[in-house]
Parts: structure tokens; C-alpha cells; sequence
DNA sequence: ATATGCCAACCTATAAGTAGGTAGGTACTG
DNA sequence: CAGTACCTACCTACTTATAGGTTGGCATAT
């Protein structure tokens, strides 16, 4: 049975992804949720506390992968195509078309400045794992990098992002696709 | 003499840079002008009115730049560091941090019909330029490529709005110059 | 009794927009 | 030349809707 601070961050990362910051309200978790604004309030006093809710479980599920990578019997390749999956498969099935925190990023300026440190947290934590993967990809000889593993994962993350942006722009997963597969193309050592 | 509506379509862009279509308001505006809001309702009735005009007129200066390239003196990889020079300086001087159409793009799902309809049209425009930029590249001899140039110019604006929202998220401008350089390596025909 | 989670009622601020008016400038007409 | 009509661009005052949030209360579960 899930909870209802649960749903309401579900809601909200949902709204956040198709309107951004200042494109949804209270009074849309309530039209979803079927309960009053002062309830929300209940779980989460002020808007920006909530958003910060919303980007922080974003963040740990990225800190749990990085503690997988940690397994010694993680393939690096195999990680970064789940991920890539992972979005591919959001995007085409519309239900997560968009990462959160580039949705925010795009607005960083004028966040609440708590919000605006996390997303910026968001985006160190998900460059950390992607290090992390490029640099086992290496050492397992499957990726071949032309600048170092934090530059690369942070160029990664920028291809990701600007493929979605496309994709929504385009309204053509492939896209997504198509741009992605540029970036792992120039790095994958192929076996033959 | 530059005239009210210039200068709103001036202000609203960099409203619009920085936070979005919902994150600013007539009132910004008229702040920012020292005229009131119903006299910026007189020069633009709605606000949707106001923020298609803006993309409109940076589709003007697309369209502009798609006529020079028909110009047979131009050299297309010029063409190319010109355009992302001009992206470099923006963002380093904070003069346009960011374009107008992705910031609009994140939020797309949530735009007003006509607005939508407007950023789509920017980017249409927009690797339309590019495409016959990449063409003409090719055709010079100093652009290859990996696939057919309206996809590569695709791909192109996917890693500059990437670079850009990289940039924004580690307030860091030469986030963008890596990024955007890995692209312009992977395409250029180094003559030797 | 306490904690949790919901509610009604309410608040202030602000958003997009409307209606009627004024002032200055320009063009036309007698 | 003066008067008139029209245009442009601003204004005051106002409207409705909505946003984030506050307060006190009720119901249920432990």
C-alpha cells in the first residue's frame, strides 16, 4: 500500500517533467490525488521542500547504482546500455519522457536556491556513477575514451539531455536514440 | 530610437532564457520597462502572443542566416565556428545563457498550442540551416559524416543544447566548448 | 492520550487580462 | 491657419482566477 507522501512525489515528478518548475501546482496533486492542497501541505509544508523531495529520491536511486558498480562482477557496457534502455524505453511509452533534473536545470536561475542545490547535486551524483562506469569500462577494455572518464561522463550526460530535448522537440524517440548512439559509437572498443 | 515592442521582445527573451514560459510575468516586464501592464497587453494581448513573437523573430534571424549559406562564397565550417563561437560568448558573458527554443522545449507538453507549434518551428528552421551548412561542408571537403546531414544536424542541436544545460548545471561555460567540440572533432576532415 | 492524515475555511499575493480614458502626434479639410 | 479625426501609446481602476500557504478541527488508529 503506498503512501501518500509516496504518491505525491510520484505526482509531482510527473508534473515537474511535463511543465517544469512553475508549470504545476498544488492544486493539481490534488485534482490527481483526489485530496485537499492544505493535505499536501500536511506531507510537505512549502513547494520548493517538495521539489527538493522529488530530485533527493532521484538522487539516491542513482547513489544505489553507484554502489553497484562497486560489484566487482558489474560489466560496464552492460550498465550503460541498461541505462540507455532505461530511457529509450521511458520515452517511447511516454511515462518518463524526460530526466527531472534537466527539466529543472534548464530553469536553474530562477529556482528557490535549495532547489537549485540539488538539482546541481542531481547532476554531480549522476556524473560520479557514469565516471565510475566509463573508467571500469575501460579498465575492462570495452570503452575507449578521448579525454578523461569526468569529462566524458559529464559529455555523456549533455547527449543524453540534448537527445530528449530533441526527441520531445521532434516528438520521435528515435531520435533519442539516433543521438545517443553517436556518443557510445565513438567509445565502444569493438571485439573482433 | 527603439521602439516599446522591440524592447519588451528584447526583455521577455531573457525572462524566457531564464526561467521558462510560467516564470515570468507582464509584471516583470513592466518593471523591467517602467510602463504598466495593460500597456504591454496593447503591444502584445496575451501572453502567448508575446512569447510566439519572440521565437518568431529568432526564426527570422535563422532564416536569415539559411539565405547566406546559399551564398556560394561561404565556407560551411566557418559557417559552423561562427555559430558556436557566438553560443561561447553568450554564455560566458551571461548575455544569452541559453537558447530560447530548448529552454521552451523542456517544457513543451505544457505550452500553449501556438507557442508549441512556434518552438517546433525553431528548431525545423533551425536544422534546416544546419543540414544545408553540413551539406555544403561535405561537399567542400571538410565535413564528414556518419549519417545523412539532416540527421547530423540534428544530432548537432541536441549537443549544443545539451553543452548548454551542461554549462548552466555546473555554472561552468567551458562544460560547453568540450562538449560541442567532441562533435565538431568527430565531423571535420583534417587537411594533411 | 497521542500521532497521523485528512478536512473546511480562510489569507495574501499575484497572474493574465478588460474597459475606459488621456495626451501627443499626424494628416486632412475647409 | 484652426479644427477635426484618427492613431499610437501610455494610464487608472478594476476583474476573475489561482498560487502558496495558515489555522483550527475532526476522524481514525495505536
Amino acid at each position: 500500500m503506498v503512501d501518500t507522501a509516496a504518491k505525491l512525489l510520484s505526482e509531482a515528478r510527473e508534473l515537474i517533467v511535463q511543465g517544469g518548475y512553475n508549470g504545476f501546482s498544488y492544486a493539481d496533486l490534488s485534482a490527481r490525488l483526489g485530496i485537499r492542497k492544505a493535505s499536501i501541505h500536511h506531507h510537505f509544508p512549502s513547494k520548493a521542500g517538495l521539489v527538493v523531495a522529488v530530485v533527493e529520491q532521484a538522487r539516491s536511486a542513482i547513489r544505489a547504482q553507484i554502489g553497484l558498480v562497486q560489484n566487482e562482477n558489474s560489466i560496464a557496457w552492460d550498465q550503460l546500455l541498461a541505462y540507455i534502455g532505461y530511457w529509450e524505453r521511458c520515452i517511447k511509452e511516454q511515462t518518463a519522457p524526460f530526466c527531472l533534473a534537466a527539466v529543472l536545470a534548464a530553469e536553474l536561475p530562477n529556482l528557490p536556491e535549495e532547489v537549485a542545490t540539488s538539482v546541481r547535486g542531481h547532476f554531480v551524483d549522476l556524473s560520479t556513477w557514469l565516471e565510475r562506469v566509463l573508467s571500469l569500462g575501460v579498465s575492462q577494455g570495452s570503452i575507449r575514451l578521448q579525454d578523461t572518464p569526468a569529462i566524458e561522463a559529464q559529455t555523456f550526460i549533455a547527449t543524453v539531455y540534448g537527445a530528449m530535448l530533441a526527441a520531445r522537440a521532434w516528438d520521435d524517440p528515435d531520435r533519442f536514440t539516433a543521438i545517443v548512439d553517436s556518443f557510445t559509437n565513438r567509445i565502444r572498443v569493438r571485439r573482433q
